[in-house]
DNA sequence: TTTATTTGGTTTATAAAATAAACTACTTTA
DNA sequence: TAAAGTAGTTTATTTTATAAACCAAATAAA
């Protein structure tokens, strides 16, 4: 009837991110924070979870003499993205 | 850019009771559990959510002797519905 | 009859999430 | 050199979700 939604994923700011790590490819928190109006600590920690589940990779680095944190989907976060989706279908779908 | 997802439709097991009960229009506890695979406490305080939302109207009644809780989606429920299911559509579109 | 068991829930307690506020460290500008 | 801005992280508070325990009535079993 109803599938499971990846509770990793069921969250307005986690979606968001992740909805624009798929089209962009690679983002820096900066980019993240203004497209998705988060405020940075909230996006900080969502951020080190998708990491931490392995749907994204971080890589810090520096912009010139700017600190700059940029994010990259992994393929399993593609994978779990599109598994969300589908399962989300089965909630919605008239 | 990305649309506020309303964060009383934006959990899974009261997402799972409206895309119920907006199809079979109106449905009792038993039905909702069954079909939603929920525990009864849960579901309990996720439909009072609903309907102090007012998004759906709930009846206490008794089948026989047994009491019976009935569900039925209210037309403010419907459109809730309708606007958080365009709201998705912003984070998953291609 | 009385003692389980089931049905249909509600209440309470705990774990997990989201958010805001405060803080750190460095840089740029006045 | 002092003030303000950038790029975040950490900590604390509030809000949610979920599970577990509980309650009252009805039915079934001994």
């Amino acid at each position: 009837m109803f599938k499971e939604l990846d509770p990793l994923l069921h969250s307005q700011l986690r979606l968001a991110v992740m909805s624009l790590l798929i089209s962009v490819d690679e983002a820096d928190f900066v980019f993240l924070k203004e497209k998705t109006g988060a405020t940075s600590g909230n996006l900080s920690i969502q951020i080190d979870k998708l990491n931490e589940a392995g749907y994204i990779s971080v890589a810090k680095t520096f912009k010139g003499k700017m600190p700059c944190t940029t994010c990259k989907i992994t393929e399993k976060g593609v994978a779990a993205f599109d598994l969300y989706v589908k399962a989300l279908q089965s909630y919605i779908k008239k």
